[in-house]
DNA sequence: GCATAATACAAGTAATTACTTACATAATAC
DNA sequence: GTATTATGTAAGTAATTACTTGTATTATGC
């Protein structure tokens, strides 16, 4: 197990039937972390799972890491398509409704997807300097930004990126908090209102 | 590698030489945990580097988990026993003074430390349910309480519990996240001064 | 000083790991 | 239809894993 990063498939799948043969892979990398967590998971018993020799699965993606990666990519993806709908919608939102949407939409997103492969991600997501999900964070923080310098003379910041930093950083643990070990007697609605809260009195 | 967690050492050792081994072995599993990770960490490797047979090992730990488990019980000890200091020192403080207190203290501990095993066990920390890590954060939840009751009055929280938990989770997380991948352009001090803004902002 | 118990180690084991080699089948090109 | 390329598999490999068995050495009780 070579552990560092590749970043390329071995070769794209040009007929049909390998494009879905590389889908099953990924499908099945899927299942797998989701049942085991990311250490009980091996390629194995992806190519069992996938109903495909393990010798094909290195044909197509060169090292366990790649495969990883490339399972991360499409969920990234996803979540990204998800997001840009809601940020077109907060344009001219104020703080209080815009951490609103965002904790909202985080949650209900995590709910419907179910939990292991979400929480995996998410803690890799976390605390560790994978670039794609740095880059992922990035464009997240960015779109704050371009919300926020609209009513910059509104907010009591002074260093406006630093903010946005802490901000981002601490709505995102709170809600991974709550939703990977949640204290039985908080409500989402709870949670969500009080990170509004907690918003609202820092940024105005 | 059986792994539900089991709780105490399989036999305790009543001569020197074996609690001088005991602790030989412990402190490889932490230099190995600091240097490979968690996953990279393995019961030979431990028993190389503390010069001890590898059944030695395991005639005092019954399985890898326990292993882990009693270095972790042994560095939530020396924290719990640092922040003790702290927080009688705190008596009386403002929401400022304490946080700073809290966030400089935390960031030196972690300095002097070193970086991968703090990073480790708190990674566990921030997501797992690790029996003694909940415990711990659960007192040092119970500490701020103490500390925040004296001044309610002066505070515009509505659920002083849900705003205490609020507060540690992004706490911690900024800290934590400023720690393992700094932002270069951030330093320490503007860390902690912007975590204090946000405390005071929001509790008062 | 000697019997007994505590501590240590040498040398394993079976299972699992990530990954290959060598060969077969299916699709496409012309 | 046949040559060529893409896609698939059977059956491995060498390394590493967590953990044991059996035996030797050291300390302790008396």
């Amino acid at each position: 197990m070579t552990w560092q990063p590749l970043n390329g498939l071995k070769k794209d799948p040009k007929q049909p039937r390998a494009r879905q043969t590389v889908n099953r892979i990924i499908d099945a990398t899927a299942q797998l972390i989701s049942e085991l967590g990311l250490e009980g998971m091996t390629t194995n018993k992806v190519a069992d799972r996938a109903n495909v020799n393990i010798a094909s699965l290195y044909q197509y993606f060169p090292n366990k890491q790649v495969l990883i990666s490339a399972l991360l990519q499409r969920q990234l993806n996803e979540v990204t398509l998800v997001l840009n709908n809601i940020l077109n919608q907060m344009e001219d939102a104020s703080v209080e409704d815009s951490t609103r949407m965002w904790a909202q939409l985080a949650i209900q997103y995590y709910r419907q997807k179910g939990g292991m492969m979400t929480e995996v991600l998410t803690n890799q997501y976390t605390h560790t300097t994978l670039p794609e999900v740095r880059e992922f964070e990035h464009r997240l923080m960015e779109a704050m930004r371009r919300f926020l310098v609209k009513q910059r003379h509104r907010l009591k910041v002074s260093d406006l990126d630093l903010s946005i930093y802490i901000a981002f950083t601490s709505c995102t643990a709170v809600i991974l908090k709550h939703l990977l070990e949640p204290v039985p007697y908080y409500s989402d609605e709870q949670i969500v209102e009080e990170l509004v809260q907690l918003m609202a009195r820092y940024f105005y």
